[in-house]
DNA sequence: ACATTACAACTAATTTATTGGTAGATAAGC
DNA sequence: GCTTATCTACCAATAAATTAGTTGTAATGT
């Protein structure tokens, strides 16, 4: 009947994340410190919202004396796929060809940006057929 | 000091959205019809949701009869250039090169997928100077 | 004309999200 | 050993989000 848990990371959690993808792991004061150029948050507005993400599972902690050292679960590259994934799912029908198609139409991509996409790829294939020599779809 | 409103569409505005994004305009009745396969929303709720999403701009509407007619204001190019500019911003470091990388490291996009990105990027850059010979950017 | 129907406006209940404060425990410093 | 700083745990306040009920009004049907 209310509101639903957001799946994905809210606003406040998504900046505690990307912090902690930078700092690969940190307590609550050395979060606090590292955010507050960019936001003013109380020492205790952080620990709740740690706490929070860590009983979602986003985060696990271990104990270093009286401190929990945070961790991020969630990686990065997982977070951009769930993302890019949603916003497919919702906005495009499901499909990642559409979404690609719509940042040519916005003039995000150069040719040579394609073109370097293009080079990934073939990069990656490659790779893949050295590892997999029969070259068969699983 | 409490949640902060947020800057995209919330889950029940984004299903209100794509239905009126199909329907073009519809009433509450004929929203709440139409996503009663799906969504067994009470007309209430729908009449609530919609009015919140008028308020925010993101409908507009007009009388006719008893009945609001509500149209969409936001479009889905433009939903689909914010929902990528946002998730470019927060998780791929403003860049949407990257994210287009992602795409393909994540088995997304296939080589003919690429090549039609590539096609339909030179078929717009040949329309656009076209219009304009002298090719200089703007 | 009068009852029924359909609609919007107002209200309510409940949960999440965000921001902090207070209190109690614990380690460190003297 | 006692004080002080630091940390977690618990609590509070407020706004947004989601769902829906109630009420009043206007149109419709008979």
């Amino acid at each position: 009947m209310a509101r639903p848990q957001t799946e994905n990371l809210t606003e406040a959690e998504q900046r505690i994340m990307t912090e902690l993808w930078r700092l690969g792991e940190a307590s609550v004061r050395a979060l606090t410190d590292a955010l507050a150029p960019r936001y003013n948050l109380a020492y205790t507005t952080v620990l709740t919202t740690v706490r929070i993400m860590a009983d979602k599972g986003y985060l696990d902690f271990r104990k270093e004396g009286r401190a929990h050292i945070y961790r991020p679960v969630l990686s990065p590259q997982r977070a951009r796929t769930d993302a890019l994934g949603q916003i497919a799912r919702t906005l495009f029908g499901g499909s990642s060809k559409s979404l690609a198609q719509h940042l040519v139409e916005d003039n995000q991509l150069s040719l040579d940006d394609i073109d370097e996409l293009r080079a990934l790829l073939i990069e990656r294939e490659t790779a893949a057929s050295r590892s997999d020599p029969t070259g068969d779809p699983t």
